[in-house]
DNA sequence: GCGCTAATTGACCGGCCGGCCAGTTAGCGC
DNA sequence: GCGCTAACTGGCCGGCCGGTCAATTAGCGC
């Protein structure tokens, strides 16, 4: 800003800018979000801003695509990582995949805002992820080790839609009465999901 | 606006400015709505607004408010109309709280808003619906009809979220691969959920 | 009918928003 | 060292944002 320390380094700036921008998008939505607030958080110039990403807008791509990189990777190495199909594995699955949410707030915010804007540019990356997924689902379910009469789809997206709901709505349900902490409802959402994806024996 | 009709009806006007209000706030979340178009759309002037309703945040304040009536009133209403404690009974409230809102995408966007800004002063009519609803569950649980090993506001709490997040997030995951319709999604949910909270025999 | 209240209007405001641009200068290739 | 590119600055702008105000008038109580 000032005459002191004269050096350039793009690249900090940039991840300056992004960084900043992110904090304050996951905070408070794209409109809401004013660019000379965000350059006295980045300390940097509005110019700048201009300069390194064009306008709010692209600026706005640039960080929700970082942000669902970053998940998209999370996931793929957590699916991947993942070995015989059974049961068991769905569970702890199911665990791996709150606990990220919950050391993750900020992409849930970010996955929170972009649902209501209607913006689906990163649905192919996560149908990606959920095909994956559903596919692992299924070979499980042909093992006989998991309920073959439930769209493998809907199997997932049951579990990831709760996990997301609890935490995007965490604000509001936290103080519903008799509610539990994070692990004890991950606990009881376990005990239903686990018991009615598992056939009878 | 012109001369023509010289009607003054107050009602009918703040009736007007609501449900416009509701439409955009609805579609854009406060911050992005402007007071011009809003004025616009409810087809009156931008004073009039603020005669009416003192500022935008006020505005808001009402337009959630009048929403949140609606939903509760409407919730309680489904409450009351519950009969003998049993599981069928669960389903089917699963069932109507599920088509509720498919009903009533409004409420749900609404909701999703509030719960970003994390305002949460709709939570005490909230907390007053949980509880009557957790305490349904605790009766059927003591009958032997559910499990008795789970905490009644979880139950309550993951097929609230389940559902809210299957219209929340519809414009995700309506494109992930092998998703069903509302229908086949809420059957394939209620065979994990109805399974998961009644106890074997 | 008369007068008072409040609904309604349109002109207006200060502020700040996102964005632009001319000018400066650091840093890198040569 | 030299020059060129681009990183960076600060001042500026048009527009429109939410909000105000004085003037007008419809409608209701009496």
């Amino acid at each position: 800003m000032n005459q002191r320390t004269q050096i350039r380094d793009p690249e900090l700036t940039r991840a300056r800018i992004l960084e900043a921008a992110e904090a304050l998008f996951v905070e408070q939505g794209f409109s809401a979000v004013k660019l000379s607030e965000l350059a006295r958080a980045a300390e940097v110039t509005k110019s700048l801003i201009h300069h390194h990403f064009g306008s709010k807008e692209q600026l706005w791509e640039a960080v929700k695509d970082r942000a669902f990189e970053r998940y998209f990777t999370a996931q793929m190495a957590m699916l991947e990582e993942a070995g015989e199909p059974d049961a068991a594995l769905l569970r702890s699955s199911v665990e791996a995949y709150f606990h990220f949410l919950r050391e993750n707030p900020g992409v849930v915010r970010l996955f929170a805002w972009t649902h209501l804007e209607g913006d689906n540019h990163c649905s192919e990356l996560d149908s990606q992820l959920v095909g994956a997924g559903a596919e692992w689902v299924r070979q499980t379910q042909l093992r006989g080790l998991l309920r073959a009469d439930i769209n493998p789809t809907h199997i997932i997206a049951v579990f990831v839609m709760t996990c997301t709901q609890w935490f995007e709505a965490k604000c509001h349900h936290q103080h519903w009465p008799g509610m539990g902490s994070d692990e004890a409802f991950l606990e009881d959402f376990l005990k239903i999901f686990m018991e009615g994806v598992t056939p009878r024996e």
